[in-house]
DNA sequence: CTACAACCTCTAGCGGTTAGAGGTTCAAGA
DNA sequence: TCTTGAACCTCTAACCGCTAGAGGTTGTAG
């Protein structure tokens, strides 16, 4: 298995400038090269980008990503940093959803709104109203 | 009440920085100025800006948030409009509940691992794993 | 051996912010 | 009233995580 990013892009469903990007910034180590200096990827780095996508995915930053990669590397080093980590972040998501589908109900009370100006509008003053109670509670 | 920047800062919890870049593009109207220049704001800013901050963290894009406040501040138009737009967020609200529901799941199965060794851990398992056989349905 | 897709580097852009330099204003205390 | 210093001003440039384009080179299939 000999790829070319073009091939390795495919494999992982990471664009072509995003895995430049990556090896710029450190996440992805530089790979062999061909005598005209085009990058040749093996395996270890379809299954080391399968990661990084992954983890984005999941919303994890990209400095995250490398303290996990950085675990991965090293298979004797304690589980709990990465417990802590992915812990931090499910916290958020947590906080996120929360957040989320309180206002959800108030748009779905709000969307029985049939008037004819905005100035009755129910969508309006609610926007309005949540905007100002919300800094209370953070 | 007349706030200068750094008590609507303190107020809403957005950066000042981020309050004059919110008035560059258009978001916050620029407000009374000082003989000196000096920005000085009043509760119906404290209030917009509370709303545009709870929106973002929210997730919804500085355009959204725009349409949004437009309506608030043209009170004659037809309230269908509002309806509309409320609509369109309510699908989008909904729609990021359930991805992030979806990864809060899969982030939980992973909090759940308290190995000492990340050779056996599954955080690591399932950012490697998954990140191997995820691209297929994408 | 040629054609041309795919690669290369480099620069610059995006949205949404944030930080710093270098200078001015406001307001509280002497 | 004057002085000090925190807070403000503008402007430019950086940040993150990408993405796009220009302009040139390489690899490979026919």
């Amino acid at each position: 298995m000999n790829l070319a990013i073009g091939d390795l892009s495919r494999r992982t469903g990471v664009k072509i400038p995003t895995i430049r990007y990556y090896e710029q910034i450190g996440l992805l180590p530089s790979p062999v090269r061909t005598e005209g200096q085009q990058r040749r990827y093996g395996p270890a780095e379809v299954r080391r980008l399968n990661f990084i996508r992954h983890a984005r995915e999941l919303g994890f930053e990209v400095d995250a990503i490398r303290q996990l990669l950085g675990l991965a590397d090293d298979p004797n080093r304690c589980c709990g940093e990465a417990h802590e980590i992915t812990k931090a972040h499910l916290d958020e998501i947590n906080d996120k959803i929360a957040r989320l589908t309180a206002l959800r109900d108030e748009l779905e009370t709000m969307v029985a709104c049939d008037n004819r100006r905005v100035s009755e509008c129910r969508i309006i003053e609610v926007l309005a109203d949540h905007g100002q109670c919300q800094h209370h509670q953070h």
